[in-house]
DNA sequence: GAAATGTTTGACAAAAATGTCAAATAAATT
DNA sequence: AATTTATTTGACATTTTTGTCAAACATTTC
């Protein structure tokens, strides 16, 4: 039971799939036998492993944080140079977003629903230290001067948004899909261009 | 009939409840019912002017792509030096998210699940003119040389993303409504500041 | 002010989605 | 191999949401 391979338990199984369907596939009210039929299983095996459709995508929500939150403190806990650990938190981030491109969206439309984040605390510390570096490199004179918050929004925006909103800007901007990802390949060295000064 | 007010023409109040609904709520499955009821009429009403749920859908959807063409049009068809149509553009969309912050994460969940953006040729126009402006400004030095696709994605995404993203943001970033509200007052200083070369 | 037209309502029907259960099957334990 | 336990299934019940309709009401038109 220990040792049962994670592929064939139902469990993770369905898990996995919700993910896929919200995070990979941006259907945010998928149904119950929508998610079933993505993982080949019985629909009421939701109800089995997971005792409510509301349960199952409480736990999904939360796995969204969890993954969140380790990004974040991989970026702040690794002892680069900041300029480093700027470079190596996009490759990470376009890398995981090649998998979960919606993951963002998709906590907003929750929280927009009324489910809320959870361990504010810890996350307030991780930006705290944040803050403090990026004041120090405002000094030595590597970014431009502004509110640190400020960068950090900057830095997240222009990550996170052509990732995000992927659909709306490809169509708006007409790029097929290949070209898109060609554009989305390029924009790392675009971020670090615009967040650092030359 | 044709002097009626808006106000109480029941059609047009639906449509803009369900806008509010949408767009400035964020609640993107809510049910004919909870708009009908924070639209104060009968939910039976929906269907009597507007056939179905869908129908009503479909034309909010298409609401929301013209307010987003016309608010593209304005900046690129005004004969403003190329900074102050960005700075003018800043502050139309500032003003507009302060109604409708989730218009552009509606669009993209509505384009997710299958709906998809009309009227492509002409954004491609305007989309042109605006590239060949930016190149301009590139040459001046102005700002920065990279594609003026990428220019465009750092404009909106700077300008965007904070506001789309809020409740995240202002979550994870441990912010309240008032202290962000302030963020954002001080984000437009902060754009010009990153777009442009001093 | 009577007839015609447009609007609103509640009762009902239909559809869609979720949840429950007991029986069937499979797996583990003795 | 028999027994216990865990998993899976389909049939059914419940709940939620949407759509229809005729009657009530209001407004306009003649």
């Amino acid at each position: 039971m220990s040792a049962k391979s994670l592929d064939t338990d139902t469990e993770h199984l369905i898990k996995e799939t919700a993910k896929r369907v919200f995070f990979t596939e941006g259907r945010f009210n998928a149904t119950t036998q929508e998610i079933a039929d993505a993982a080949g299983v019985n629909r009421t095996l939701i109800n089995y492993y997971f005792r409510s459709r509301n349960n199952l995508f409480e736990i999904v929500f939360q796995d969204a944080q969890i993954q969140e939150h380790d990004l974040m403190e991989k970026i702040i806990f690794s002892n680069l140079s900041f300029k480093e650990k700027i470079s190596q938190h996009l490759d990470t981030f376009f890398e995981q977003t090649k998998k979960y491109p919606y993951l963002e969206i998709y906590m907003v439309t929750q929280m927009n629903q009324g489910n809320c984040y959870k361990d504010k605390e810890h996350m307030n510390m991780l930006l705290d230290k944040f803050y403090l570096e990026v004041a120090v490199e405002m000094e030595k004179g590597n970014i431009d001067k502004m509110r640190p918050e400020q960068f950090v929004l900057n830095f997240v925006s222009l990550m996170s948004f052509p990732v995000s909103m992927r659909p709306l800007l490809q169509e708006t901007m007409g790029f097929n899909n290949e070209s898109y990802d060609k554009l989305l390949e390029e924009r790392k060295d675009v971020i670090m261009n615009t967040l650092f000064i030359k």
